[in-house]
DNA sequence: CGTATTTGACCCGCGC
DNA sequence: GCGCGGGTCAAATACG
């Protein structure tokens, strides 16, 4: 869990010449003989090929769980954030370092209801399209990925599978919006928008919509990261959920996060760092990870080569 | 030929 | 009521 985890893995993977020494050293007390230095060195470059060949190809099936776990982590991390307003706006006031602050403020219902109550509950209703606007809003959690502009159009690789049922230009960015629904299941009332960054390019914000019914469509990883937020998510609203909008204020962690703007390193990814009064360590850690693997460019990097290379 | 994407049309809420 | 802006539909098209 902790990010030396990861460093080691990318330092493995950017500069294998640890492993290369202890190969070699191994290859020199193994069956080796000094006379033919030629087809020595032939033989051991072969194997170390295949070796390395098959270092490669674990470390690239490694560096994919990392990334689905990754992607859940931020998915629940945001899923996190979405339950304390407080750490939006300390968000929004630090990133919007030129942007307006729309103070959009949309209700974090924080309820986690509509993932069994939304779909098919009318059964019965005829062809009234009339539905009670009682804000039943699943769930709404932005997220933002930082991608290479010149890399792919809009992200879609995220672990589901989405069909894309629209595209619209706002009023006030160039950049079109695209809208996609969860295609797995027919059930699944998950829907995303993607789109750019006004000022950024390299930027897309994705909003998602409601929350997946099944399981991603490859194998998932077992997810060992155990964060799970049991602090705030009693699961047992699930069915009929007139939750409080908010979290109990006696028993709820107070988050402290500050997001800094990249702009100026350019190479430098946004750093998140979080103070949490709670009993939670494990999302402290979870947290720590999180900001750390955003933030270091050989992640990002290697993220990037690993999902443009092998393409799910 | 089946499926996914594109893209203009359509709908709907909201402010004037 | 009307215009506007955002969200969705679906016919047409692209793709494998
Ligand atoms: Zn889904």
């Amino acid at each position: 869990m902790e990010p030396a985890w990861v460093d080691t893995t990318l330092d493995l993977n950017i500069n294998p010449c640890f492993r290369t020494n202890k190969a070699m050293k191994r290859e020199f007390e193994g069956d080796v003989v000094e006379s033919a230095p030629v087809k020595y060195e032939s033989g051991v470059l072969v194997e170390e090929l295949n070796r390395v060949s098959a270092e490669n190809k674990k470390l690239t099936k490694m560096l994919t769980v990392l990334c689905e776990q990754y992607y859940s982590l931020q998915h629940q991390f945001m899923e996190f954030v979405n339950k304390n307003p407080e750490i939006e706006t300390a968000a929004a006031a630090t990133t919007s370092s030129s942007k307006k602050r729309k103070a959009e403020c949309e209700d974090y219902g924080a309820n986690m209801i509509g993932f069994s109550g939304n779909t098919e509950t009318s059964s019965s209703d005829d062809g009234s399209p009339k539905t009670p606007k009682d804000c039943i809003k699943p769930k709404v959690s932005r997220v933002q990925v930082r991608t290479n502009p010149s890399d792919n159009s809009l992200i879609v690789r995220d672990g589901y599978q989405w069909r894309k049922y629209g595209q619209k230009v706002t009023r006030d960015n160039p950049c079109p919006r695209a809208y996609f629904k969860c295609s797995f299941a027919p059930s699944c009332p998950v829907k995303k928008k993607v789109q750019r960054s006004a000022e950024d390019p390299s930027i897309l914000v994705a909003t998602y919509e409601g929350e997946h019914n099944h399981h991603e469509h490859h194998h998932s990883p077992p997810a060992e990261i155990s964060l799970s937020s049991n602090n705030n998510t009693p699961s047992s609203n699930t069915g009929s959920g007139p939750v409080s909008s908010a979290p109990t204020k006696a028993s709820a962690p107070t988050v402290t996060l500050e997001l800094l703007q990249p702009g100026l390193g350019g190479d430098e990814t946004e750093r998140a760092a979080l103070q949490i009064d709670a009993p939670a360590i494990q999302q402290i850690l979870v947290h720590q990870m999180a900001a750390s693997l955003s933030r270091d460019p050989n992640f990002t990097a290697a993220l990037a080569a690993a999902i443009s290379g092998r393409a799910v």
